[in-house]
DNA sequence: CTTATTCCCTGATTGC
DNA sequence: TGCAATCAGGGAATAA
């Protein structure tokens, strides 16, 4: 499940990638839906033809192509969604999309196993980021905006962490993760936690985001990185997943729950 | 405004 | 061994 750290680690990559190459051709696979939110299939072909890549982007676990004549390609791998950057005359992999066909011959592909990943190219970015909360890893996100974001929330902190209006980039992985680490119980309410405990939220929500990106994201069941390579977070994780097992730090079995609709671990003896 | 639930989609896993 | 039912989850849509 991609989150932020492995959006950031593609973003990284494509930056020292495809940066300055242009756009020369477009190819969508057939079957529905389109993995083309905005604008039609065939608009979104034409529009992409002989574009510059300016710089690439990312807000949440949105990544963002700025075009050389002002508009992004916008791209969001929800689930199962992969980006690879593949040299001339690589044969087409399973799941494959779309392809943008770059002028140096290499191809960057949209792989998606279960088809919710999508591609917008839109005039001005804003319309679909403006609604994100902070960014967990900018500046000036600091305990104070982390308040903010928890203040007047009833619901469990975890689940406004997973609130893309709330929060932008964290998922489920990173969410049980954090919570581990700052020693909070996934289901306390948003607005219940004390100053010090939003201390070590924030805190840990920032050590263990950076780590990831350090780590080249979690390869779990999908991730992989531009060149098809996995990331090693996965095993630095310490709850997700874990259920049943010991916990790393106090030895209490790893508990598994449902919060939110999702898989949520935590560590009973060390979470409160 | 809030929070909870359903749905999309398909490979992997589980149950009989 | 085979096949059906269940599970996984980001986010949009819907319900309350």
């Amino acid at each position: 499940m991609p989150e932020l750290p492995e959006v950031e680690t593609l973003r990284r990559q494509l930056a020292a990638s495809v940066v300055g190459r242009t756009i020369t051709a477009v190819e969508l696979a057939p079957g529905s839906p389109s993995p083309i939110a905005i604008p039609a299939p065939g608009a979104f072909v034409a529009a992409m033809a002989g574009r510059r890549i300016a710089g690439v982007g990312r807000r949440g676990k949105y990544l963002l192509l700025a075009l050389d004549d002002g508009s992004t390609l916008a791209l969001h791998l929800r689930m199962s969604g992969g980006l690879l950057h593949r040299p001339p005359g690589t044969a087409p992999e399973a799941y494959l999309r779309a392809a943008l066909r770059l002028d140096d011959g290499s191809e960057l592909r949209f792989t998606d196993v279960r088809k919710f990943g999508r591609l917008w190219h839109v005039p001005e970015v804003g319309l679909l980021v403006d609604g994100l909360g902070p960014e967990p890893l900018a500046e000036d996100f600091t305990v104070g905006a982390l308040a903010a974001v928890l203040s007047g929330r009833r619901a469990p902190v975890k689940s406004v962490l997973l609130d893309q209006r709330a929060l932008a980039g964290v998922g489920n992985v990173y969410a049980d993760e954090a919570l581990f680490a700052a020693g909070i119980d996934p289901r306390r309410p948003a607005h219940g936690l004390s100053p010090q405990e939003r201390k070590r939220l924030h805190a840990a929500l920032r050590a263990v985001l950076g780590a990831a990106i350090e780590n080249g994201g979690t390869s779990l069941r999908d991730y992989r990185g531009l060149e098809g390579e996995t990331g090693r977070h996965q095993h630095e994780l310490r709850v997700y997943g874990r259920a049943e097992q010991p916990c790393s730090r106090c030895g209490t079995p790893v508990r598994r729950v449902v919060l939110a609709g999702r898989g949520t671990h935590f560590c009973p003896g060390c979470q409160k």
